[in-house]
Parts: C-alpha cells; sequence; structure tokens
RNA sequence: GGGCGAAUGGCGGAACUGGUAGACGCGUUGGACUCAAAAUCCAAUAGUAGCAAUACUGUGAGAGUUCGAUUCUCUCUUUGCCCA
C-alpha cells in the first residue's frame, strides 16, 4: 500500500491555490462578508509555535466560512517596525530594512508552508513607505483636530547609552543593556488625547458582547473610572497662594486628614527653584521610576515647605504641606489630602514624618473604639470620630454624603476622573514611523506641508552613535519650509500606532491617495473575527478602539466606531522545561527520554531535572521550531495536532506523542481512504445506507456547532470519531449504499483542518471544486430508539432502549419487568415518579 | 492587596438548558504478526469488592437548594492571569 507522501500532495495544493489565486478577495454585494483577522506578527526572524496556533485558528475559521458561501477576507501582514531590528542591525552592522525584509521573507515563505487561506495580495508592512505615509497624514489630520499636542513628560533614561527606555527595558531599575541606574527625565514629547474619549472608550465596550468578560473587565480597570470629589483647601504661609485643588476619591476621611502631599511638579514648585534642600529632594525623587509599582513599592519621601492646609470641615485644624515622590501630576491635580489611617502610602508616608494618625473609619465587626495601628485600614466600614459624618456607611453613602455637604458650602464638588493617561507617542529610535513636523528656530512646531510628504526615513544610517540615530543625521535633519530654516522632529511614532490602523488598511491596499476608501471600509468593516494573543487585551486594543473614533472625530469617515466586531484571545504553546546539574537550560533536543528517566543525549549517564511546562520563550530554551516539525510531519499534521490537545482559548502542551499520533493519524485517514475509494466502485444500489447516512448527519451537525463555538478541540475527537465508525462500517457491512455522497461530506468537514489532505481525497474520487459546506438534517438528528435513564431515588439503576415517544404508564410498565429494577421495587410502595419524556424515569420509593 | 478565571482517571481533556460522568487522544497492560525489534492491528483501562451479574465510592474540601448537582448558591483550599 502507497504511503501518504505529505510533501507532494501538499506542495501540490499550495500551488493550486497559489495559480488559481484561490483566495484573492474582492468586494462582491451579492455575498456576505466576512472578515477574519488575526494579529499581524512581528518579522522576528522565523514563525514560532504561538503563530502557528494563532493562524491555524484564523484559517480553520476562515475556511469554513468560505464553504458556508460567505466572501471571505483574510490578509495577513507584518509589524514591522520597531527596537529588535535596530539593535540586530547595530549589533551585527547591518541596515534594519535589510534585516526586516529577510524576515519578512522567511516568515511568508513558512506561512505559505502551513497551507493558509490567505490573500496574499493584500499584503502590507508597517516600514514601507506606502504604508507609513498615511500615518503620517493621519498624524497631521489629529493635530488639526487638537487630538495630538506637545508637553514635557517624563522618561525612563539610561545616563549611560544616552537612550529612553522603554518600561519593559528597565529591570530592576537599571538599563537592559547598559545596566545603568535609570533616571527620570522631562522631555518635550508628543502625546495623542486618548482621555477625551474615556467615557466614550468605556462605553463602547457595552456593544462587544462577544468579547471575553475576561478582556472587557481588563479594558474598563484600565480606564479606571471613578467618582470623587475636588476640594479647594485654604492654605496660609509666606508664599502667595492662597489655595490648593485636590481630587480626592474619599472626601469622607476628610476628618482624618493629616497633610497635604503635592507632586514636585506642581505649579508650587516654581517658589522652590532656587532651594537648594528642594533641588537635592527633587534629584532624590528622579531616581524613582515612573511606573504606578514603583511608586507603590518604593520608599515614601517627603519635602516640607511652610505652608498650611485648612481642613474645610474643621476650619480649626491646620496641616502641614509637602511636596512628595508619591504624587503623580497625572493623577488628579498633582494634589492629594493624605489620610494616613485609610490609605497605605498615606500610613507610610505619616509614619516616616511623625505625623498624626486619626482613625475614622471602623470595620463593621468593631466598636468606636477601634484603632488603626499597624497598617491603614482602606476597606469598608462606619465613620467615627467625624463629627455630623459620624454613623455614615463608608464607603458608598458616606462619600456622596460629604459631597453633598462640601458642595453645599461651596468647598468642593463632584467630579469623575479616570486613570486613563494619554498616549505618549513619541520614541527616541531610528526605525519608526517619522513624524511630519519640523521646528522653526524660535522652537516652534509646524506640520510638514502636505507637499513634501511623505517624511522618509533617511537610508544608510550610523547606528552605533549614542542617543537617537536620527537626531545626527544632520542632512536630513535640516530643512527649508517655505524659505525658512527648519529642524525636524527626530522622533519616532510609537509602533502602537502603525497596528492601530492595519485592519483598515487590509480593506484598501492599494489605496494611494489616503489611508483607506470610504467604499471599501463600509463593505468590510468591522473585522468580524479578530484572533490573538491575550497579551494585547489593553494597550493594542484600546489603542485601535481609540484610532477609530480618533479619525471619526468631526468627519465622518464611516459608520462604525468598534473596529472589532467580536474577539477571541488564544493560549500559548508550552513546553517542559530542562536543567542540566549546573542549572543552564537545556533544549528538548538535548535530553532524551530512556524508559521513563530523562537524560542528557551527549551524556546518558547526567539525569536532566524536568521544570514545569511554561510558554515557550528563547531565554529558557524550550522552544520547537515549527519549519522543522512542518517539514517532518507535514502542514496538516501540525494544524491537526496545535489544535486537537486543549481548548483554543487555553494554554496547550507541546507534546511530541502528541505531534506523532496526528502524524500518524493522516496516515490512517489515508489507508482508509484508499479502502473506501475501492469500496464506492462497487456501490450496490441494492443495498440500504440508513446507517451512514445518520451517522454523517450527526458528526456534520457536531463538527459544525464546534466550528461555531471555537471548539476546536472537539472537532478532532469528532474526526477520531468519524474514523473510528468508518473503519467499523466497512469492516462489519456490505451496505455501501450512499457511501460516496456521505464521504464526500465528511471530507469537507475534515477540510478546514487538513485541507490538503481533504482536497487530494476529493480529487482522488472525483471532486476538485464547487465545495459547499454539508448541511445537516435537523429531523434525522432525532434517533427513533433512544436510551432512557430509570431511577430509584435518584440513582441510576438502569438504562431502558426504548422507541422514542413513551409516556409514563408505558414506561413504568415496562419498568416493573426490568429485572435490575424490579428487585428493588418488591414490595415496596412508590411515592412519586418523576417523568421526564424520551429522557428519564426516576421512582421515589421508601428504602 | 484588589479584580477575573480555573480545579474532572496515570496525563491532555469531553459532557446540550440541572437528567447515563470520563467522549476523543496519549500513556499503560495483554494479545496477534515477527527469528527479534520497530511499525501495524485487536482487546482492556476511574477506584474498591466479585468468576460474573452487580454493588459501593468518585468531578479540589465543606455546607445548601433539588426527586436528581461536574453544572446553581455560600464558605474555604490550591492555582493561573491581569492590575497594584
Amino acid at each position: 500500500m502507497e504511503r501518504y507522501n505529505f510533501k507532494k500532495v501538499e506542495d501540490k495544493w499550495q500551488e493550486f491555490w497559489s495559480k488559481n489565486n484561490t483566495f484573492l478577495t474582492k468586494i462582491d454585494k451579492q455575498k456576505k462578508k466576512f472578515y477574519c483577522l488575526e494579529m499581524f506578527p512581528y518579522p522576528s526572524g522565523k514563525i514560532h509555535m504561538g503563530h502557528v496556533r494563532n493562524y491555524t485558528i484564523g484559517d480553520v475559521l476562515s475556511r469554513y466560512k468560505t464553504l458556508k458561501g460567505f466572501n471571505v477576507l483574510h490578509p495577513m501582514g507584518w509589524d514591522a517596525f520597531g527596537m529588535p531590528a535596530e539593535n540586530a542591525a547595530r549589533d551585527n552592522n547591518l541596515d534594519p530594512k535589510e534585516w526586516t525584509n529577510k524576515n519578512i521573507e522567511t516568515m511568508k515563505n513558512q506561512l505559505k508552508k502551513l497551507g493558509l487561506s490567505i490573500d496574499w495580495s493584500r499584503e502590507i508592512s508597517t516600514c514601507s513607505e506606502e504604508y507609513y505615509k498615511h500615518q503620517q497624514i493621519f498624524f497631521l489630520e489629529l493635530l488639526k483636530k487638537k487630538l495630538v499636542y506637545r508637553k514635557e513628560n517624563y522618561v525612563n533614561w539610561d545616563p549611560v547609552d544616552e537612550t529612553v527606555l522603554a518600561n519593559e527595558q528597565v529591570i530592576d531599575g537599571k538599563g537592559w543593556r547598559s545596566g545603568a541606574i535609570v533616571e527620570r527625565k522631562k522631555l518635550n514629547q508628543w502625546f495623542f488625547n486618548i482621555s477625551k474619549f474615556s467615557q466614550d472608550l468605556l462605553d463602547g465596550l457595552e456593544s462587544l458582547e462577544t468579547w471575553p468578560n475576561k478582556v472587557k473587565t481588563m479594558q474598563k480597570n484600565w480606564i479606571g473610572k471613578s467618582v470623587g470629589c475636588e476640594i479647594e483647601f485654604d492654605v496660609k504661609g509666606d508664599l502667595p497662594v492662597k489655595k490648593i485643588k485636590c481630587f480626592t476619591t474619599r472626601p469622607d476621611t476628610l476628618f482624618g486628614f493629616s497633610f497635604l502631599a503635592l507632586s514636585i511638579d506642581h505649579e508650587i514648585s516654581k517658589y522652590f527653584l532656587d532651594n537648594k534642600a528642594f533641588l537635592k529632594f527633587k534629584d532624590e525623587c528622579s531616581k524613582t521610576g515612573t511606573t504606578e509599582e514603583a511608586i507603590a513599592v518604593g520608599e515614601k519621601i517627603g519635602f516640607k515647605t511652610n505652608l498650611e492646609a485648612i481642613n474645610p470641615l474643621n476650619p480649626k485644624q491646620k496641616v502641614p504641606v509637602y511636596f512628595a515622590n508619591f504624587v503623580l501630576m497625572d493623577y488628579g491635580f498633582g494634589a492629594v489630602f493624605g489620610c494616613p489611617a485609610h490609605d497605605q502610602r498615606d500610613f507610610d508616608f505619616a509614619k516616616k514624618y511623625n505625623l498624626e494618625i486619626k482613625t475614622v473609619v471602623r470595620p463593621f465587626d468593631q466598636d468606636e473604639t477601634f484603632q488603626v495601628s499597624d497598617e491603614a485600614y482602606p476597606g469598608p466600614g462606619i465613620l467615627i470620630n467625624s463629627d455630623f459624618l459620624n454613623g455614615f456607611k463608608a464607603p458608598e453613602n458616606s462619600v456622596l454624603e460629604t459631597i453633598k455637604i462640601l458642595a453645599e458650602r461651596n468647598l468642593g464638588q463632584k467630579k469623575i476622573n479616570y486613570r486613563l493617561k494619554d498616549w505618549g507617542v513619541s520614541r527616541q529610535r531610528y526605525w519608526g514611523c517619522p513624524i511630519p513636523i519640523a521646528y522653526d528656530e524660535d522652537g516652534k512646531a509646524h506640520a510638514i506641508p502636505r507637499s513634501m510628504l511623505p517624511v522618509k526615513l533617511p537610508d544608510n544610517i550610523d547606528l552605533s552613535v549614542k542617543g537617537n540615530p536620527l537626531d545626527s543625521q544632520k542632512d536630513w535633519k535640516e530643512i527649508i519650509i517655505d524659505g525658512k530654516k527648519m529642524t525636524r522632529e527626530t522622533d519616532t511614532l510609537d509602533t502602537f500606532v502603525c497596528s492601530s490602523w492595519y485592519y483598515l488598511r487590509f480593506c484598501s491596499p492599494d489605496e494611494n491617495d489616503y489611508g483607506f476608501k470610504k467604499e471599501d471600509i463600509d463593505y468590510w468593516m468591522p473585522v468580524d473575527q479578530y484572533i490573538g494573543g491575550v497579551e494585547h487585551a489593553i494597550l493594542h486594543l484600546l489603542y485601535s478602539r481609540f484610532f477609530m473614533r480618533a479619525l471619526n472625530y468631526e468627519d465622518k469617515n464611516f459608520d462604525i466606531q468598534e473596529p472589532f466586531q467580536s474577539l477571541f484571545t488564544q493560549g500559548m504553546v508550552c513546553h517542559e522545561t530542562y536543567k542540566d546539574e549546573k542549572n543552564n537550560w537545556l533544549s528538548p533536543d538535548e535530553v532524551e527520554n530512556i524508559n521513563g528517566k530523562i537524560v542528557e543525549r551527549k551524556n546518558k549517564d547526567k539525569i536532566v531535572k524536568v521544570g514545569p511546562s511554561e510558554s515557550m520563550s528563547k531565554s529558557k530554551k524550550n522552544v520547537i521550531d515549527p519549519e522543522f516539525i512542518v517539514k517532518n510531519y507535514g502542514a496538516d499534521a501540525v494544524r491537526l495536532f496545535i489544535l486537537s490537545d486543549s481548548p483554543p482559548e487555553k494554554d496547550v502542551q507541546w507534546s511530541e506523542q502528541g505531534m506523532t499520533s496526528s502524524y500518524k493519524f493522516i496516515q490512517k485517514l489515508w489507508t482508509l481512504h484508499k479502502e473506501l475509494k475501492n469500496k464506492i466502485s462497487k456501490e450496490d444500489s441494492q443495498e440500504d445506507g440508513e446507517e451512514i447516512e445518520k451517522f454523517t448527519n450527526q458528526i456534520i451537525a457536531k463538527i459544525t456547532s464546534n466550528l461555531e463555538k471555537f471548539n476546536y478541540n472537539v472537532i478532532i475527537a469528532n474526526m477520531y470519531e468519524t474514523y473510528n465508525f468508518l473503519t467499523n462500517y466497512i469492516k462489519l457491512n456490505k451496505n455501501l449504499k450512499n457511501l460516496e455522497k456521505n464521504y464526500v461530506k465528511i471530507l469537507l468537514c475534515f477540510s478546514p483542518v487538513i485541507p490538503h489532505f481533504a482536497n487530494e481525497c476529493l480529487e482522488d474520487i472525483g471532486f476538485k471544486d464547487n465545495f459547499k459546506w454539508p448541511e445537516f438534517n435537523e429531523a434525522l438528528l432525532e434517533e427513533e430508539k433512544i436510551n432512557i435513564v430509570i431511577q430509584i431515588n435518584g440513582k441510576k439503576r438502569s438504562v431502558l432502549n426504548t422507541n422514542k415517544g413513551l409516556e409514563q404508564e408505558d414506561l413504568i410498565e415496562i419498568t416493573k419487568k426490568d429485572k435490575n429494577i424490579s428487585k428493588y421495587l418488591d414490595n415496596k410502595k412508590i411515592n412519586k415518579i418523576i417523568f421526564i419524556k424520551n429522557k428519564l424515569v426516576n421512582i421515589l420509593i421508601n428504602e
């Protein structure tokens, strides 16, 4: 028997699809559209198993929807700007563009080998001028709409490399490359005014019914709406400052007020700029990181001013005013009132500077003598020691009551605050989209005129310089606009900007004058199914949602506002980790399993320490190279395995055995196919083929419903079930009527998962195209003979195989004759019978 | 510390709307083929007792609702992710 030659078959079909432009998509208003999008990859060099999983899931869906008769858009592109290219280029003395394009070529070939149904004519790459020129136009449009602005902001500064670091490049407060202690530094940067849309982005979540709740919650928390109060404190002291404005979510704890803390960037700091002690303190503050976590963990320090703030609810009380490192200018007004008893940061601060700690909330299970001692009590309870506020339930009643009182007395007012900050998009990097701005001699920013766009990235750049390489490109930097000498903006845009609108570009990849065409957007958008990793649950998705709103702001570019109708987040691909005796990581091909013992392949006496299964990563060496796997087992087998072992939204364990068994399964299917083909030619119309009709109908129903619900692992089980059925069926039956007709349907059901194999088999029995997803007959799903569960006192005692539709009396008759049941019923009184038609009988008796 | 999820055989995992727990795969065991091995095929496989029919136990722990709970409610334990 000829073995299944996956190499030959897969090459053949990939070539067929490519030659026939099978996956080319055009607008067709007669058909319903389906836009299936997977998060596009960063061209790091090679695809990894995570890509294989992500794109297999999307491909199964696309192929299914196509068979269902939808006009499917399934594009692919490259998130091609970003730091790795710049680093790799610098380390190996290469050009980032060449490095990136080479990687794209490699990865594209690898993806093609997976047999993905992608319309490659729509391929885009964010680092191409064709793409980023539109982005520059968007930037200027947003600038015009005042959704882009420039302001000073803190960055993580590496003083050795003289460069700005992203948060993830700061490890334990040190630069990832230089190891230098990272400082806070102020730079002028461009911002997108995403916070303007806070409420809208929050409201929009409601309409995203098919997004995972987890993701919606994460976005909700990230936006962080809080209802609080704006309070103006009267201030006394030797400075011309009369009032300081604060935002607080807990105005009800005002009677526990013991200090007022300001950000070092608060406007009052201008009076201290010649105060040496203050400058030293400011310097000290710059050593704490900028993240919320760094601030929470770091030591709280303060600088005392001579000012005193007056408690608006208790004018006799005066408290000191400090500058403090844990107050951020971004939050509220850069000023908070300190209530040490009920906020841990305030508590730490008060302990350090010996400030009063007055308890004003008691937990429900404590009495009025309750005192905060070792740590703050931020929880709910009853207000105490708070004069006219005593007895209110905190926080739900007390907060609103306090706001009401403050408002009546004109001391404060209700205010809604969002945690979401504006999106800083400036990156001090070469390999990104240039910001189309130039500065005149006074430092005033000007948009580069449309006629001078795009601003192209200069080639042949020296990446070995410290800081931003664009900064040292004099001939590029200097520019004349309307006869005036200007200097270009040398920062480039955050790569998240590129990925915030790529889904729009896929709709109009060839449109030259603008980023997209309204007609295309109106037809294709929104994305019907977006698939990707949960790690992008917050930023990428939020930025994309913002970008749609920003493009639509003031002018109406399209009628929708949410880009991704439905979202699916797939789990990671994991593998066991291995370490040798010196705790060095070992890769899976460096170890061997000998009779259950894991040893080093090179030195079989050495036992390998097996660690937990973790997401595949180069640093832990637990990666499996998809290219190698595809070469050895074929794309269909890999697709089958990557879907088989776990539900797609959960992590999956890579296993060699699992992979092999998927490979074997395809071989077995091929053997079965040859036998079936043989039988089909001898089909005997005299026989009846009811059994196979029924089975096929059931399995189509199962696979269809599992496809709709993303239960892809169960589909694989359904495929095995089908195999088992067919094997037995042809072994036991000579009844071969209807065999071909049903086998074709079965192959079509298999085709989204193992497309090369299915097409080969279909062709082999004479079917080449015009495929449609097989329908199933709802009526045929109903069995005439069914199993009815018989319970005695709720315990299963027997199962009766009977005709459908029997009523209670008939069933009881049959039941009483059943040996298993009758022994329970002898001499017992039946108290009650629970009867559910076609399902179960539960007889309740006295024990 | 807060938010959200998860927990089912030796393992990965099925189970419609509360109604036969363990589909399907892996592994293991036994058998066939073979000089032998691999591959392949067949059979068994939650635990306990039993030759068997069957009985009892069993979906992280404990309670509750119900004729009936893997499924619903509460408390707890462990664990994962996100935010801090």
